[in-house]
DNA sequence: AAACAAATTTAGATAAGGCTAAAATATTTT
DNA sequence: AAAATATTTTAGCCTTATCTAAATTTGTTT
């Protein structure tokens, strides 16, 4: 058995990884808010365990097991999401925090029965696909809303988790995944975003917009 | 917050407290798999934090502080064994060894979710009562069935669920709290217990009647 | 290319929670 | 009541995962 520690460890790493390429020892001492000399400690204890691949001064890179791992992790959270959400009521800027605790005590046994309730799910309540059960996920192609030009019909696909803030701003203006908007303008100086949803406009800051995943609508 | 580490000493030490009234060193280092010596060390530790009181050399005891975490800890426990039981099909030989890990990441919110899912019970698929947020407790009468004498009708309260093996036994056999019986005979030289149930005679261990609690059946 | 700044690693400490072996105290036997 | 046995505590050590401060390496500017 793996410590929470090193879960935590993995799952950043791979987080990192997608959404910026290149791993640092900074980025993953400020996600996973510990000291710079802390994760140099753990990259080395992870290396020994063939989990990363780890030059000096250069970051790391995930192995094949220790991206299984990772994924595993990355499952389980997502999977208790959906399940706090459907089945306990739990609002959608809540379930992120309760998950990172219960992520590391979910037996396969549970994860099996709590899937099969769930109707064996593809996505998060936030839109994030879910990894599958052999360590393969998804891949999709999707834009920022922040990069999207005006008048342009788009359904929404992912909104990050990490700010209730943000979710709670959302969920009260209706924007959840698979809802469709229409963004009419992205006002000058960095300005909002304008969107359209359900008859009504919004305005979305630039730095949140960045935060939401959205695909052309076709039609 | 507290560690996983104290609250499981809590918990233990509150259960030996009620079953065996005093508790001792070697009782608690083998109920916690952990040497005589660290539960020396972890009982000055929870005696500074004032919820346990240690004399040298006798034994120790929680102090009202102790067992209000204690019965906190237990209230997750047979809610989360119960819920398992209840909303994910989880047989009851397996709840226990689920919630032991389960308990200690159970928040406030989600407690009271559970709760109010399960309809504010009040014992755990096993029988056991199930501790009330304020840190009571429901106090019942009932004898252990290796002391019932023969040709008694008498009603299963609770059975201990310590070992899934004896659990897997009852449940095939159709006893579960609730359940009435009648103790037919018990067999000489430390023989089994003959009960019967739906028609059928079974044979129970004496040491396996220790850990099912009944109460006589009125009529 | 040398100097400076930023990022990373090393060195050494700390706190939890565990262990073994030895010493101290209680309990039981003779 | 003394001796033998069992229990509990102390002393000292280990591992994990942190930290700070100092040293090293890399990247950036002049």
């Amino acid at each position: 058995m793996l410590s929470q520690s090193i879960e935590d460890y993995l799952k950043t790493i791979y987080e990192v990884e997608t959404s910026e390429g290149k791993v640092s020892t900074s980025a993953l001492s400020e996600k996973l808010g510990v000291s710079p000399a802390s994760v140099t400690s753990m990259m080395k204890k992870l290396s020994e365990k063939k989990l990363i691949t780890h030059k000096r001064y250069q970051g790391v890179k995930l192995t094949p097991a220790g991206r299984k791992i990772a994924l595993e992790i990355i499952r389980h959270h997502r999977l208790i999401e959906l399940y706090l959400k459907e089945a306990l009521g739990v609002p959608w800027d809540q379930v992120h925090q309760e998950a990172e605790k219960w992520e590391h005590v979910l037996s396969e046994d549970l994860e099996d029965r709590i899937d099969k309730f769930l109707g064996y799910p593809v996505t998060d309540p936030h839109g994030s696909p879910i990894p599958r059960r052999d360590g393969t996920m998804i891949v999709r192609e999707c834009d920022a809303l922040v990069d999207v030009e005006p008048d342009t019909l788009v359904r929404v696909v992912e909104v990050s988790d990490h700010d209730p803030e943000l979710l709670r701003y959302l969920g009260g203006i209706g924007l959840y995944p698979e809802t469709e908007m229409t963004v009419i303008s992205k006002q000058p100086f960095k300005g909002p975003i304008i969107i359209e949803l359900t008859g009504k406009e919004h305005p979305i800051g630039r730095n949140a917009a960045k935060y939401i995943l959205v695909e052309k609508a076709n039609n």
